[in-house]
RNA sequence: GCCCUGAUAGCUCAAUUGGAUAGAGCAACGGCCUUCUAAGCCGUAGGUUAUGGGUUCGAGUCCCGUUCAGGGUACCA
């Protein structure tokens, strides 16, 4: 049940019996009660005080008057301002509480048959380098983007799109051929997806070597980037490619074979998976052909150089180029096969794009070119767009080596995760190995968090040496709380303690308990605003919330050592109910809590 | 040039979408481990919400101007 729900229908038919009007919906406006005034929740008059006629002082107290004689939902109210705040019974509380214990799911809705199908596009990685920490963001949102949809019963496919053809990889493929003598992931040890990236750093020292020379030899920066040998060799490299060149193809797929088992890799790392995974090689072609319809069919046109174009000039838009002048496809033209694909594979309710925020215009097209095409879904793609991970020294880029490698921070977290942990002495009665996996969970939940816990839409700043920590609000404070509350529960079982959410006998409760009862009460309108913003962030901070004051609520009150049976059960189950909300929530954000830390 | 974002404490982020005296963490300083896990708790200090105007009962939030930063802008993905 939601409190607030249930006091709009109050509010409504005390305002309709006192006033004699009906308020809309968006009238009806609460918030939760601040700290130095007396009440749970507080619903704001201002927006009704037009139609009441009465001062705003009055219209909140006659309100309260009403609320408190219906029924026993409100004990008392105090009015500040146009401000009701309303102090909602404690057996309310408590029966909430109840509801969330014997419910494992509290909060969470249950996929049906006919639930809405989503599908979730992220990662989408070039094959011709690995994964950076701009991956990491986009990773970490789109699978937890999906946990949070199925959380509110929704269908979720998890695709990914992995863009395996084109120059890029042409160009590691050539360096290869040139300085590889043979390597592979084997014979030097190197993660597969780094070695190819290795040469494609290769090509690109010896591509702007070629270029400098040409240009002291006077040619222009533009003619030399055109006619640089290595250059040349690349393109013919993807012509032969294109033509299904065998030997060529054999040498795509093998370099390309590297790649996923490093990716593969990393993702298990970092606890993502996908449910279907398209190759830009598979459809960049039914692409092609869409483009082609749509010039036949005179949607599009055609240049003088034979270049295929889109006019959106009535959308207040440019032209769109389609197709080269050479015929060979853009990214807009895979975007529009994969596209059409997908709605032929899956019934899709709504598809989802987790991709950066400077392809913003690139999705606006492509909405607008899928509708132009027919196709009535295109207007209803949705873009979540997320903006980038800068380094205190600014943006990361490659050419400047200041890219933060995935696997590099992984590890490294994962080090100092252990460096900490046997410092402060913790699971010394574990296992090696049992130890080693904790310390992994909590390097990754640490990485997590402070990812996902900012806003997506904004950019965020990363600092790999001070930025990650382990105190205060972070993964592992919260990971920390849990596992505290875990072992207080193993030690009730151990003393035969039977956790049951019979105490009816109370009738108050401290202020740090009722603090903990109004915040979990919460939880259910926090996963929907989640889906609602597409936005983990929301569900992260409530974490923290819930963390923070059950802390306080702990340093208070002893919970074991209560010698009230009916209290000390009240907050066993409190605490059972915080572990259970604490493991969805962060569940949802693919964040592991250990049982002990 | 044009278009789109953003700017909140020294740093990293919040602020229930227009609500009350703008909140947390880090860093700094001062307390608390004989008591269910101190990766914790309590306290002190830190703000003209970039800036100037406007809208109204009420603005960090909406509108206009300015400054700064990032992104995009027809044959890169």
């Amino acid at each position: 049940m939601n409190i607030e729900n249930f006091l709009k229908e109050k509010i409504t038919s005390a305002i309709q019996v006192i006033f004699d009007f009906e308020p809309e919906n968006n009238m009806l406006q609460f918030q939760q009660t601040r700290k130095e005034f007396e009440g749970d929740i507080t619903f704001v008059v201002f927006p009704i005080v037009r139609y009441t006629q009465k001062s705003p002082e009055d219209t909140a107290r006659m309100i309260g008057e009403y609320l408190v004689t219906d029924e026993g939902i409100i004990e008392k109210f105090n009015v500040v301002k146009g401000f009701l705040n309303l102090t909602i019974t404690i057996s309310w509380w408590i029966n909430n509480l109840k509801e969330a214990f014997k419910n494992e799911r509290y909060g969470l809705k249950e996929a049906t048959e006919d639930s809405e199908l989503v599908m979730i596009e992220y990662s989408s990685p070039n094959t011709n380098k690995p994964l950076h920490l701009g991956h990491i963001r986009n990773n970490l949102l789109g699978f937890s983007l999906a946990e949070i949809l199925k959380g509110n019963g929704k269908r979720v496919v998890k695709t990914n799109i992995v863009n395996d053809r084109g120059i890029h990889i042409c160009k590691s493929m050539y360096a290869w051929q040139q300085w590889g003598e043979g390597r592979t992931p084997e014979s030097t040890g190197i993660k597969g997806d780094h070695l190819v990236g290795d040469f494609y750093v290769m090509f690109d020292k010896q591509y702007k070597k070629e270029i400098a020379e040409l240009v002291a030899k006077g040619f222009s920066e533009q003619e030399a980037e055109n006619c640089a040998l290595s250059i040349l060799a690349v393109r013919e490299l993807l012509r032969k490619w294109e033509a299904g060149h065998k030997g060529t193809v054999e040498l795509w797929k093998m370099m390309n074979g590297w790649v996923y088992d490093g990716f593969n890799v990393t993702y298990r790392n970092l606890g993502v998976d996908f449910d279907k995974i398209y190759y830009e090689s598979e459809t960049y072609l039914s692409g092609k052909e869409e483009v082609l319809r749509g010039l036949k069919e005179g949607i599009f046109y055609q240049k003088d150089d034979s270049s295929i174009w889109a006019d959106l000039t009535s959308e207040g838009l440019d032209h769109k180029l389609l197709l080269r002048s050479d015929g060979t496809s853009v990214y807009m033209t895979q975007d529009i096969g994969t596209a059409k694909m997908r709605f032929n594979d899956y019934p899709i309710d709504k598809m989802v794009y987790v991709v950066g925020n400077e392809q913003n215009y690139h999705f606006q097209v492509l909405a607008i070119l899928l509708d132009m095409l027919g196709y009535d879904w295109g207007r209803e793609l949705y873009h979540f767009s997320y903006g980038m991970v800068e380094l205190p020294t600014g943006k990361m880029k490659s050419r400047e080596g200041t890219v933060v490698d995935a696997d590099d921070l992984i590890a490294e977290m994962i080090e100092v995760a252990r460096k900490m942990g046997e410092e402060l002495g913790k699971l010394e009665g574990l296992s090696e190995e049992e130890a080693e996996r904790t310390y992994k969970i909590i390097a990754l939940g640490a990485l997590k968090y402070f990812i996902l816990k900012v806003d997506p839409r904004k950019n965020m700043t990363f600092d790999p040496k001070e930025s990650i920590d382990f105190n205060g609000n972070t993964g592992p404070f919260i990971q920390y709380t849990h596992a505290r509350i875990r072992s207080v529960l193993r030690k009730a079982i151990d003393a035969n303690i039977n956790i049951s959410a019979d105490f009816n006998g109370i009738k108050t409760v401290e202020e740090k308990e009722r603090e903990l009862l109004k915040t979990i009460s919460l939880f259910p309108e926090t996963v929907e605003e989640a889906a609602m913003e597409y936005s983990p962030a929301v569900l992260a901070n409530y974490c923290y919330e819930l963390t923070k004051h059950f802390n306080q609520f702990y340093h208070e009150h002893s919970i074991l050592n209560e010698p009230d049976l009916d209290k000390r059960n009240f907050r066993l189950v409190l605490s059972d109910v915080v572990s259970e909300i604490l493991r969805n929530g962060m569940g949802m954000l693919g964040i592991e809590l250990p049982e002990r830390m």
